[in-house]
DNA sequence: TGGAATACCAACTAGTTTAGTTGGAAAGGA
DNA sequence: TCCTTTCCAACTAAACTAGTTGGTATTCCA
């Protein structure tokens, strides 16, 4: 149950991007090593997180030299959720209700549906309702605490 | 970040000794190859399941024959945070500020710390004010539709 | 008192997922 | 042409999931 490091890396990585966009939303590449030696992540592995990201039109590149990574769009645009969405799949505890779970027979009705359902459905509120930027700006605020 | 089939078993056995409880608080013992049959559960792994939640001093048993589960108090005494906790550990998406958590070095401050923080309140939000009983009336109401 | 029924328990296992690593190809600037 | 960067696919060790196997300990009942 608990958020992978596909889900940790990508939103600090977006954290990153975020930042960067806000200095100079015209010119805001950031490179990929930049970023995973800033926050001692494994450079290769970062960057398949990424490239997920960029696949979610999330974020956009540049190679070459002088390339890099931006976000694709202004942090207050982007969700949380999309962001989770697209490195942890849809972000919730499950339930018979899925169409791949096939491990409950019993389906129309089942107990722990029910609690999957109210559970679900707060992670949804939480998540959706948060933009990068929102995070960001609890992020920049208790940096400087 | 799904819930594992031991919630899931976990709470529907839950389910069917609390029908069992509320029938007879007194004699409620059911014997686990009932449920298991009725619910399509291998037997064996749910005894597993099962045998947790007797530690955790949720369901009492009875040896020898005539024996089985039993619910230790009224369903209405029981948390599904408690059942889950049990099964599937804390029920969260972690974050950085977890002590058994070494993949994060940035510790006290962490951008994706956030985003977890928002969740898990959410998450306990929901499991810490849900009872057996009140899932079992939204079921049973909903068996009858 | 012996057997059937039940709970209890630990060790094993196949398959999946996680968290990466390795090794290179393609693109672009100097 | 060389260097820097993104892009991409195949591989892997370790952990976790969802069980299975094979037994032991209790208790009731005929």
């Amino acid at each position: 149950m608990k958020l992978s490091t596909k889900g940790k890396y990508g939103l600090i990585a977006m954290a990153d991007l975020a930042i960067a966009y806000i200095k100079n939303p015209n010119n805001s590449y950031l490179v990929l090593k930049t970023i995973a030696i800033k926050r001692d992540i494994s450079e290769a592995y970062l960057e398949r997180i990424i490239s997920k990201l960029k696949k979610a039109n999330l974020i956009i590149t540049q190679r070459g030299s002088l390339g890099g990574y931006s976000l694709a769009k202004h942090p207050k645009e982007i969700k949380v959720s999309e962001v989770l969405y697209e490195l942890e799949g849809k972000l919730d505890v499950g339930g018979c209700g899925d169409s791949n779970d096939k491990s409950c027979l019993i389906k129309s009705n089942c107990f722990s549906q029910i609690v999957c359902e109210e559970i679900n459905i707060k992670i949804r509120e939480s998540i959706e309702n948060m933009t990068i930027e929102d995070v960001l700006k609890s992020y920049l605020k208790k940096s400087k605490e």
